[in-house]
DNA sequence: TTGGAAAGTCAACAAGGCTGACATAAAATC
DNA sequence: GATTTTATGTCAGCCTTGTTGACTTTCCAA
């Protein structure tokens, strides 16, 4: 893609030019500081919602991925957040106790406990992801589609590569 | 550009078909997991930098906006980091002591402190946005021009209105 | 000249990371 | 069957980085 001269790329003339420059410190130092401010939009809905509560981005992470993998176990959560399980733990039982999940001891392996939303969970799950996708659906209606596909190529990109591997495999799984 | 049947895009075939389903919750709820991960990814490289001195992800983000607008009043600052004048103040505080940052009171209002990088602190600052470059570059290169071009734009769209605003400005200003 | 606004500093607290040590139960291995 | 490993949970204590509240200095305008 990158080097040969000559693109495919139906867009208009400026390309080119783009392609030779795109590079540049200048370049890269824009998209470092894209990232950096539109992740604070991209948190700051369900913050919003999350501190009229007495929860926070921790517990929104981890409502989060027990919704997306039901019966999920506490050792792959850790492995998808990559924290520690004493930081998860401190999280995961005050959703316990407030009656957000449900910890049920394994069936095979009486060790591992498998981790779901209750109703109450699941509310709260909908509420902060209803406000997070609706900011991405209008991010995504203002780019259009083809820009889409290229924030996720560049984003994959972007990923540590054990994290990339994880990340396709929920894709695959949830799809 | 959604919902319009037809896109002049100069892609193959599958794009149209991606424009009807590229708004489902599945679709949108990949894309919330992919600026989670990827922004581990992006932010992975200098936290390995910074915690080898005493500094964290703070110090990080005060000395690139300070390289990025050298002069800049505290107040700019913090309109930018959108954190609160106490939280910033500490950070500055170590900087300064340690001699990476400079602190000059304002010539026209003496209640203004204009902050530089020193000649060490330059130093701090290329090694780590070296780091981060070089991850950029290479998502850059893995996904090619088209993608970045898209990449940049959701990104943009998702940013809080008024940041937007800042971070076009920055990009005008610094181009 | 005096009172309010603005810029910056200091103190104390909270959330959420971290490490280390340890307990328990179950599974796996010898 | 005894031992080791694994999965999980817990306690204690630390660090970074966010917060609010109270304060000083400086500026400006009534």
């Amino acid at each position: 893609m990158i080097g040969g001269g000559v693109m495919a790329e139906g867009k208009s003339g400026p390309v080119e030019g783009e392609s030779l420059l795109f590079l540049t410190d200048e370049q890269l130092r824009k998209g470092i500081e894209a990232m950096f401010f539109a992740y604070r939009g991209f948190t700051a809905d369900p913050d919003r919602i999350l501190e009229t509560q007495s929860y926070g981005r921790a517990h929104h992470r981890a409502i989060h991925f027990i919704h997306r993998s039901p019966g999920t176990t506490v050792n792959n959560l850790l492995s998808i957040l990559g924290v520690t399980k004493q930081s998860l733990n401190r999280v995961l039982r005050t959703l316990i106790e407030d009656g957000l999940v449900e910890s049920r001891v394994g069936r095979k392996d009486k060790r591992e406990r498998h981790l779901f939303l209750t109703e109450k969970g699941a509310m709260l799950e909908r509420e902060l992801s209803d406000a997070q996708r609706a900011r991405m659906r209008a991010a995504y209606r203002m780019a259009g589609p083809a820009a889409v596909a290229g924030f996720r190529q560049v984003l994959e990109a972007m990923m540590e590569p054990e994290i990339r591997h994880q990340y396709q495999t929920l894709k695959e799984g949830g799809a």
